[in-house]
DNA sequence: TAGTGGTCTAGACCACCAA
DNA sequence: TGGTGGTCTAGACCACTAC
């Protein structure tokens, strides 16, 4: 430990923050910071290694970037606990609910906004809505065991969607016993920087890797029933898809 | 110009390093500062607003870490070009080199590495090697248009691909001629922040977003063809998927 | 209340780039 | 060579947390 944050073996090549940077992490590969434990803190780091503190604090400052060390003000700094990696089928048209029920974990939502609105531009050109056409907006965030895992921000017609304060746990679900279900939906999948509002949310720092997905819903007539923007945390999730070979691929859409 | 960098203004709530970020991404959006333009020098910046350099730092450091200016040593701070969003259908299992003829885009690659190894334990699992089988492993970065837009990590026994160096622009091209293209594939798909190597591969900032694909490829037969893991820019690249309802898909596996 | 991280300053030297 | 970003220091005050 005290090996970690001695006065010497900082005399590798390159800036003295990202030596000690290099050290803080292999302590951490070779279990002498365990997840959980706390680091000494900064003023006495830089004691200790006879650093400024302000250098001490861009070593640290890369870490907690990158998920691997997490600091609580007025209280310390401490080695991140590593998060379990869920896998979603990418293939299936199912909710989040379902999803995280079929492997046996809990899910909790916590309610950020269920209202109606008018629409933006953004949601007039998703939804196909027409003149004076109202959106029900839905924005959560979703946990599961207790780990935030995705925020969730759905923009419905009031036409399939008019009390979204109804919504309770499974979109997906109400939407089942109204009969606008979606069969088919269209999904567009890349990875963004969070901001600071939406890192807070998922407990993560801002700036971390997200998983951004956009979807758009279909009812077997074709009518766009919903229009979803999710951000998952890019620590926790996974999705796994099939591939076929182009030219065996079956033509659906002819 | 001058007003992004007025002393006065500093008068809202919060931290002067956010508040003077905000000031500037509020600049870059209404085109007060272009794709391409310089700021003032930190200093000048520091002595504009009677902030120090240290703070003025942390303001920029935000804005550079989420890909919105560029730093160069040397000569300057820069507002950052807008990269072009591409996009790849995500159902079907095609080469980067297919896709990017596809859509017109020119497709240069630059390789890191094309040889024989004794494969790692990971290569082991994921190829299903023998004892003393030994790997084919190219690494290169893939650009279009002169952008890099991904790293690419492939190892494929030399059972299908002795000669690693007979690789030329399109890997399952070559994998064709030899009757080894594989024609279904298992990708999994997350987000992760670029180490500092690999954003630097990417002409990213390190921490930056980046998609990260897994791909194991397989023959009809059913045996493992490439072992392949990518490293996607985030600004730069969005997966498409269409998705059905689960109770709809009809079981091929079954 | 004592200790922690969060912010901020003034000043210094270095490495790099362009003219 | 002069200007730019990159690193580093010593010291200060604030806001929050835990006791």
């Amino acid at each position: 430990m005290e090996s970690v944050f001695s006065p010497d073996a900082l005399t590798g090549s390159g800036p003295l923050y990202l030596q000690l940077q290099r050290r803080i992490v292999e302590a951490m590969q070779d279990g002498r910071l365990a997840p959980g434990n706390s680091l000494p803190a900064e003023r006495d780091i830089a004691a200790m290694t006879g650093l400024s503190r302000v250098t001490v604090r861009k070593a640290v400052e890369g870490l907690v970037a990158s998920g691997q060390l997490v600091q609580k003000r007025g209280s310390g700094t401490f080695v991140a606990a590593r998060v379990e990696r869920l896998e979603q089928a990418l293939s299936l048209l199912t909710s989040f609910t379902e999803d995280m029920a079929r492997r046996g974990k809990s899910v909790e939502s916590v309610w950020l906004s269920r209202a109606v609105h008018s629409p933006s531009p953004e949601e007039v050109m998703a939804l196909g809505l027409g003149a004076g056409d109202r959106v029900a907006r839905l924005e959560r965030v979703r946990r599961s065991d207790g780990v935030p895992l995705a925020i969730e921000r759905a923009s419905l017609s009031t036409r399939v969607l008019p009390h979204p304060e109804l919504v309770d746990t499974s979109l997906y679900a109400l939407l089942e016993t109204m009969g606008n279900r979606p069969v088919r939906a269209v999904q567009r999948i890349s990875a963004a920087n969070l901001g600071a509002r939406d890192a807070d949310l998922l407990g993560v720092v801002p700036g971390a890797a997200g998983l951004k997905i956009e979807r758009i819903g279909y009812l077997p007539s074709g009518r766009v029933v919903e229009f979803t923007r999710s951000l998952y945390r890019g620590d926790a999730y996974d999705f796994a898809v099939e591939l076929k070979l182009a030219a065996d691929s079956e033509r659906t859409t002819g």
